[in-house]
DNA sequence: TGGGCCGGCGCG
DNA sequence: AAAGCGCGCCGGCCCA
């Protein structure tokens, strides 16, 4: 059963009751306390709620304690859609939806930043008067959407997997990744010094930067300062030296021999930390014990998930160690080996690759084609490491020109994937994940580009095919590998609540102040997803359901591939930690 | 002073 | 000859 939700103002709203296709199965009903009668029904049916956003009204749910097992999420589907249909980009708010489907002019998206006039829904406010959702376009928004995807292949669980990806981001940034503030400070203090006061640089960094400038002294002048914050400066000073570099990243630097390189890496890792996630970061997204960051579900044209906030996708590796479960709970850190060329040999169907992925580690089964010519230079399994990225991300100078060749040879259906993935994107076609995530179609200015019939292989015409080439040749990859991270956060969920001691019901409550039940209420002592990042997963669990959780990670894996690739023989191995602490995981 | 671009590097 | 995929965020730098 599906239910339409709509807000109304003061804190009321509207629902519906929908069949699966979208028909209309009941008359609409006025509710005078939307998130009260959205936790009755929950509790009653645990329907699919059909609602124009969940980032926007599921935090306001969350907050009166209610959780919902499954939704759909209209502005998310309707993302999905257009790109499906070469539309990426258009606006895809429920009024737009609605403009399209009567043939209206269509008003254009809010932008991200601007706050929306609140709705009504859980509006503290009633005497403000924000504009309510309309219950009738959500009902024909939904039932145009449904009939959409019942004609493509695979779309019906995207929508759903998107649209319960959006629940977990919400709950994920409610319930907060478990974050120790003294273990961060003492690491930044450990590194960098004693916290400095006003704009200053860290002690650590300041004498760094001074010895910078001094290892530059005989050639820039004794009193010339470089600052290692402008590459522009730095390649004057190694100019001044008699050293011209091409640019100032760290692997160039490390091919010269300077007094200021290792200074200067140094510096570069330091001040990394410092600017990046140093102490204004912990005072601006760590609270409560928790990192709160914001993500944004479909925020990357693969479907991985963004962050417009909070860096939580960046976070850097020594900073693990801030990572703490609380007392008498651990973490369980799954992650997935090897996601992307496993991902590869399953929508291939490449029978000699996916018996090489079968088990264990993918790129040593591999490795066998590959030989390993002892001394120096790369091993067996490096080369099959080396070959397999190239064919997904679209390199291959050097060594790998040859690697990639033997990888043709022996895996032939697998090359011929992402080959005819880099072909379609440079014909200007699109390219799908396994269950129908679109690529964006070119610019208008890359076809102008590219049709002025430049065939020479040099030139900007000739770099900007490639450029497209190599992006849809990842793009099947890296969305595919998206799409089963969403099944398998997804059904990962679904088992979690399955673990949650059965929620303490509370009877008629219509305060937003009080916990109004739920079928997955939030009950002290439950698992939670705390944490994901592309293949990656962390569960903050009380430590007497480890096992359990560690289990249902294995079992949502398990599902996910099966959603995905149905009988494929490709394995999609987790692997699991069981720690206090996220640097203890591997 | 604020916006926008760039170089560089963190993560996958 | 040189070049690989996707992001977010920071400081420097240029410009209005």
């Amino acid at each position: 059963m599906r239910i339409a939700a709509a807000a109304g103002p003061g804190g009321g709203g509207t629902l519906r009751t929908l069949a699966e296709d979208g028909t209309p199965a009941a008359p609409a009903r006025a509710v005078p306390d939307l998130v009260a009668a959205i936790a009755d029904q929950e509790r009653a049916a645990a329907p699919r709620w059909v609602w124009p956003s969940t980032a926007r009204l599921y935090p306001r749910l969350l907050d009166a304690g209610v959780r919902v097992a499954r939704c759909h999420d209209l502005e998310l589907v309707e993302s999905l859609l257009l790109g499906h249909a070469g539309r990426y980009g258009e606006p895809r708010s429920v009024a737009a939806a609605w403009a399209r489907l009567r043939g209206e002019p269509v008003p254009p998206d809010r932008p991200p930043d601007e706050p929306a006039p609140q709705p009504s829904l859980f509006d503290d406010d009633p005497e403000r008067d924000a504009p309510a959702d309309d219950i009738g376009r959500i009902v024909a928004v939904h039932a145009a959407q449904q009939r959409a995807i019942a004609g493509l292949d695979g779309f019906a669980l995207l929508a759903a997997a998107e649209s319960a990806g959006a629940l977990v981001a919400a709950e994920m940034r409610r319930d907060g990744l478990p974050w120790s503030a003294a273990e961060h400070d003492a690491l930044l203090t450990e590194l960098l010094g004693p916290r400095p006061t006003g704009g200053l640089r860290p002690r650590r960094l300041q004498d760094l930067a001074d010895r910078i400038s001094a290892a530059f002294a005989p050639s820039s002048g004794p009193h010339t300062h470089v600052n290692p914050d402008s590459p522009a400066q730095i390649l004057k000073a190694f100019a001044s030296a008699g050293l011209p570099i091409p640019s100032t990243r760290a692997h160039v630097l490390k091919r010269i021999d300077h007094p200021a390189v290792p200074l200067l890496l140094e510096y570069k890792e330091l001040s990394r930390l410092h600017t990046a996630h140093g102490w204004a970061w912990l005072d601006t997204w760590v609270s409560g014990g928790r990192l709160r960051p914001e993500y944004v579900v479909g925020g990357v044209v693969s479907g991985r998930w963004a962050t417009s906030g909070g860096g939580a996708l960046q976070i850097p590796r020594v900073l693990r160690r801030a990572v703490v479960a609380d007392p008498g709970w651990a973490l369980v850190v799954a992650d997935a080996a090897q996601l992307e060329p496993r991902v590869l040999a399953a929508l291939a169907g490449d029978r000699a690759f996916a018996d090489a992925a079968a088990h264990g580690d993918l790129y040593a089964a591999l490795s066998d084609a590959f030989h390993d010519d002892g001394a120096g230079g790369l091993d067996a399994r490096g080369k099959a490491k080396l070959a397999l990225l190239s064919a997904m991300y679209g390199g291959g100078t050097g060594e790998a020109v040859q690697l990639l060749a033997v990888l043709k040879r022996r895996f032939p259906d697998a090359f011929e994937y992402v080959e005819a993935a880099a072909r379609a994107g440079e014909n200007g076609r699109l390219v799908r994940s396994r269950l129908g995530r679109t690529c964006p179609p070119p610019s208008a200015g890359w076809r102008e580009l590219t049709s002025a019939g430049d065939d020479s292989g040099r030139g900007t015409a000739a770099q900007a095919l490639r450029s497209r080439g190599r992006f849809t040749r990842n793009f099947v990859v890296q969305a595919t590998a998206a799409d089963w991270a969403l099944a398998l956060l997804g059904s990962l969920r679904r088992r979690l609540t399955v673990l949650q001691p059965p929620p303490t019901a509370i009877q008629g409550s219509s305060s937003a102040r009080r916990p109004a039940g739920g079928t997955a209420s939030a009950a002290p002592g439950a698992p939670r997803l705390v944490f994901f990042q592309h293949d990656e997963v962390i569960v903050h669990t009380p430590a007497g359901l480890a096992a359990e959780v560690t289990a249902a990670v294995h079992a949502a894996a398990d599902e996910a591939r099966r959603l995905l690739f149905g009988d494929t023989p490709v394995a999609f191995p987790m692997e699991i930690a069981v720690v206090g602490r996220y640097a203890d995981a591997k």
